[in-house]
RNA sequence: GGAGAGUUGUCCGAGUGGUCGAAGGAGCACGCCUGGAAAGUGUGUAUACCCCAAAAGGGUAUCCAGGGUUCGAAUCCCUGACUCUCCGCCA
């Protein structure tokens, strides 16, 4: 969420960031109403302190009294206290009252989106920002879709999930699964020597990890909640990764925290289910190597090109058509400020499937998470959080199927060959 | 799952009802000392919120978390989390 200091001090700009997102106007009031609560919540915050201060004051005099014998004064003095107490009871609960619907008004209001991200509505409106300039593959009249090849090749088995799970848990298979393995392995390594430290987290989370990186209270629907323990199963190695530094004071030579994990990804989905679902495209577990940043807010965008950079390098050495996208105001996640998504071409679909996301978060989560460092003058400042997938596994693997299916098989990419230990799948 | 012990600042560790945001030590930072370093020595060293134009200064809260007792709680009581030891079970 955003910071209240940022909101005081920048209404204009976060004003202008949320029609950008196309808010209506008269919806950007909210912002009004947050700067008036909050003005509500110090008046009561000083109304509160001053009580237990009197307090305070009171009861060490009672103790002197008491020292010095004097039982009555004592007594007389307590009663003020009882006063006093009732009163700051009944100011502390207002406060609460303020502050939590203080922090409902917050967590409404999205992150305000950089500058450089371009007006708009709707996917239509994300502006390309790498085209893929060769021709697209064009694939014989008789090629298969990816869902068409699991069967033909054994890869993978959605009705065998549906035995065992339900729908949207696929079974991989024989060289289906040692495809993913390989992939996993690839994406890992490739995260390593780009300098990202290997994490293996829980795949499993509790509520404070899972409202540090935003999906709780709002999105508590998309996660799988195991409730007698009160857990909740990953929707993506952000989560567990990200909440690393949860509450953390880092030195700001200790930044930037680059780390990568390779974890199952778990979701929900309600409602969304349609043409477009088949197969590999949406599903309820997926596999995602995750890679994230702590940095400095001087230097998050620098990063930020970074991990783009890392992502596009991923794209090329599995030879795979993409392109790169600057999702516009309105298509842009809640959380994040600025966003690039990567399409991959999947040739016998025909269309475009996103398979990565990276974005820069800035504050936004940051200032959940209560992840800070101390700048070169000891002040507390805080840091900047960004996270891409590196990549998701479930679409990459269906475009691979389908782009390079051929009458004898299909090809692997050589950057794999030494983790798939096959050439073809035939 | 059963029984017991514990959780204090960056770390170690004292503290069983008032003057405790918290002794002492280590670490760290800055200064002195030194040709330089070590040793020695001096000072400083939590976070959040609030008041104040700001600085200075001040208030409030925090000794695992949440409740309670009390004029007053790190200290007493209840609940929960976690850690350790023993027993049980187990890949």
């Amino acid at each position: 969420m955003l910071t209240l200091k940022t909101i005081r001090d920048e209404k204009q700009r976060i004003i202008a960031g949320l029609r950008k997102r196309n808010w209506p106007a008269r919806q950007t009031q909210v912002i009004d109403q947050i700067i008036q609560l909050d003005e509500v919540r110090r008046n009561g915050q000083k109304n509160l302190d001053d009580l237990l201060s009197e307090q305070n004051r009171l009861s060490k005099q009672i103790g002197q009294l008491m020292a010095q014998g004097k039982k009555d004064e004592a007594e007389s003095m307590k009663s003020q206290v009882a006063a006093l107490k009732e009163k700051s009871r009944e100011q502390e609960e207002q406060q609460r009252q303020t502050e939590l619907k203080l922090d409902e008004l917050l967590y409404a209001v999205p992150n305000c989106p950089h500058k450089s991200v371009p007006k708009g509505k709707t996917a239509d409106d994300n502006k390309v920002a790498k085209a893929w300039n060769k021709a697209l593959p064009e694939l014989a009249g008789d090629a298969l879709a990816h869902w068409d090849l699991a069967k033909k090749y054994n890869l993978f088995d959605l009705e065998m999930g549906v035995k065992l799970t339900g729908a949207g848990f696929p079974v991989y298979r024989g060289k289906g699964a040692r495809l993913q393995r390989a992939l996993v392995q690839f994406f890992l390594d490739e995260a390593v020597k780009a300098g990202f430290e290997e994490i293996q987290p829980p795949l499993l989370v509790n509520e404070d990890s899972a409202r540090g990186t935003g999906q709780l209270p709002d999105k508590e629907g998309q996660m799988y909640h195991c409730t007698v323990d009160n857990l909740y199963l990953i929707p993506t190695a952000e989560v567990p990764v990200t909440n690393i530094v949860r509450n953390d004071i880092l030195a700001e030579k200790d930044l930037p925290i680059k780390m990568t994990a390779y974890t199952p990804c778990f979701r929900r989905e309600a409602g969304a289910w349609g043409a477009h679902v088949r197969g590999l495209n949406r599903v309820h577990q997926f596999d995602k190597v995750e890679i994230v940043v702590i940095d400095h807010p001087d230097r998050s965008y620098k990063t930020h090109q970074e991990m783009i950079r890392h992502v596009e390098k991923l794209m090329k050495k599995l030879e795979l058509p993409f392109r790169i996208l600057l999702l516009c105001g309105g298509d842009m996640g809640f959380a994040s400020a600025k966003t690039y998504d990567f399409e991959v071409w999947s040739a016998a679909q025909k269309r475009w499937l996103e398979v990565s996301s990276v974005s820069n978060f800035e504050t936004f989560q940051t200032n959940r998470l209560k992840t800070r460092y101390r700048d070169g003058n000891g002040q507390i400042q805080l840091a900047h959080s960004l996270n891409g997938s590196a990549l998701a596994l479930a679409r990459i693997v269906a475009a691979l199927l389908e782009n390079n299916q051929t009458p004898e098989g299909i090809k692997i990419p050589r950057a794999l060959w030494k983790y798939t230990g096959f050439k073809m799948i035939d």
